[in-house]
DNA sequence: TCTGGGGTCCTAGGACCC
DNA sequence: TCTGGGGTCCTAGGACCC
């Protein structure tokens, strides 16, 4: 059998995770720039605040019912799940950790011990984990146990709707199974998405248990081999196996939006080379090396104009291949200004410029050129040692004199919460 | 005023090879 | 009149995930 733990509200509950004074209280975390909702608390759903809602449509609500807004914390939470993941795995040996706030757990170690006249036991430690994860983090989760992947999704949507599970649900017997998936919309299936859906319901396929049914031929024509790996699934037979290694990335990007609309090249640029120096951090933290460098920009579709009709729109991108794969900022940099100045035009307000790494390739396996030397081995020391000054003393200590020292273009955060587990400086006092 | 960011996988079709 | 068979690689576009 296999559990799925997903955290309940994640960004939500990382926030009160230190803050009891939320408790019973609506909490949301905005995206990027304070735009739309991206986390909502229970209390938050219940007086009717969407996914993704942008947070300008519902001042109103937040107003009358003293919802708490919070900017996103990514510091906050990645370490948080981090902590999580470090509990599940005090129970189970393979965990897979599927995002920031999922995880499979593969039991089989637990039903070898147990036999199979027992499977109300998987039941007791998953809420066990349960209580755990909830004492020492404070964030809540909920369980799902399945035969497959996909009914271990299907199971965890139910523990998570059905305040008689009390945050656990088992799908073991065929019984079991059958009676879910029959009262399971498609549209909540793992792998269906809103396309999917709408192609289904045109073919009068409205449950889980009726997609389950449908001939493998027409899944395969219609919805690729994913279609029918997912009625595999949904039929017991396990297609998606747990992948405990996570694999290199294979592309790494950086493209957050500006605070405001910034129609000056020397801000794009400057942009351009802080987004390039996180991306290049990500790209030396997983030992990889970029061979390919694009960068892209747009204008923001929702901008009016003064007369009240659509602003004029202008997006592009540029693509540069290197001359050998490289992780140095200032190498990546170098290509990827010359990328933005061909694509630059003035008379446009931008919403953002992004860098996009490709064609990743280890850094011990690079491949020189044939008519070209390997980058200097003095660059990579140099990353190295940038990267571990500001690993200490914090992000941009030491930086590219292209980023510069403007910061007015930068994302808002209006409504950050402190960095409570990983700054010593921002660390929670008791009095 | 204000509308997110960062990824993966699959397929068809075109170009090419012997 | 008659024009093969079996492949690989790349790309754009579309679908999906959290």
């Amino acid at each position: 059998m296999i559990g799925l733990v997903d955290c309940n509200n994640f960004y939500a509950s990382c926030e009160r995770s230190f803050n009891p004074a939320l408790d019973g209280k609506p909490v949301i975390v905005l995206s990027n720039n304070d735009g739309n909702v991206v986390a909502r608390s229970a209390e938050a759903k219940a007086i009717g605040i969407k996914m993704a809602q942008p947070v300008f449509q519902i001042r109103e609500l937040i107003e009358a019912h003293d919802v708490r807004v919070f900017s996103s914390n990514y510091t906050l939470y990645g370490d948080m799940s981090a902590r999580v993941m470090a509990t599940l795995g005090r129970f189970v040996e393979d965990v897979e950790v599927y995002s920031i706030d999922e995880a499979f757990l593969d039991f089989s170690c637990y039903e070898r011990q147990i036999g199979r006249e027992e499977p109300a036991d998987l039941v007791t430690l998953a809420r066990q984990i349960r209580a755990t994860v909830a004492q020492w983090t404070r964030i809540p989760v909920s369980i799902g146990i399945a035969p497959t992947k996909t009914l271990a999704k299907v199971a965890n949507w139910l523990a998570k709707r059905d305040p008689a599970c009390g945050g656990v649900r088992m799908l073991a017997t065929e019984e079991q199974i059958h009676q879910a998936l029959a009262g399971f919309d498609i549209a909540e299936l793992w792998g269906i998405g809103h396309r999917y859906t709408a192609r289904l319901r045109r073919e009068g396929v409205r449950t889980a248990l009726q997609y389950s049914r449908i001939p493998d031929d027409w899944l395969r024509d219609n919805l690729t081999v994913n279609g029918l790996r997912l009625a595999y699934e949904l039929r017991g037979t396990p297609c998606r196996l747990l992948e405990l290694e996570s694999p290199a990335k294979k592309a790494i990007c950086a493209a957050p939006s500006f605070s405001r609309p910034v129609g000056d090249l020397a801000t794009m640029s400057q942009a351009l080379a802080t987004h390039l120096a996180r991306a290049s951090e990500k790209l030396r933290k997983q030992g990889s090396a970029a061979s390919c460098v694009t960068v892209f920009l747009n204008t923001n579709r929702f901008r009016k104009s003064p007369n009240g009709e659509l602003a004029k729109q202008y997006s592009n991108s540029q693509s540069v291949l290197l001359p050998h794969p490289s992780a140095s900022s200032l190498e990546l940099n170098h290509y990827a200004q010359a990328a933005l100045k061909a694509i630059f035009r003035f008379g446009y307000f931008y919403q953002k410029v992004g860098v996009l790494l490709s064609g990743l390739v280890p850094t011990d396996h690079r491949q020189p050129g044939l008519f070209t030397d390997l980058p200097d081995e003095r660059l990579a020391k140099l990353s190295a040692a940038v990267d571990r000054v500001n690993q200490r003393h914090g992000r941009d200590r030491v930086r590219l004199a292209a980023q510069g020292y403007d910061r007015t273009w930068a994302m808002r955060q209006e409504w950050l919460s402190r960095r409570y587990t990983t700054r010593w400086g921002e660390i929670l006092f008791a009095k």
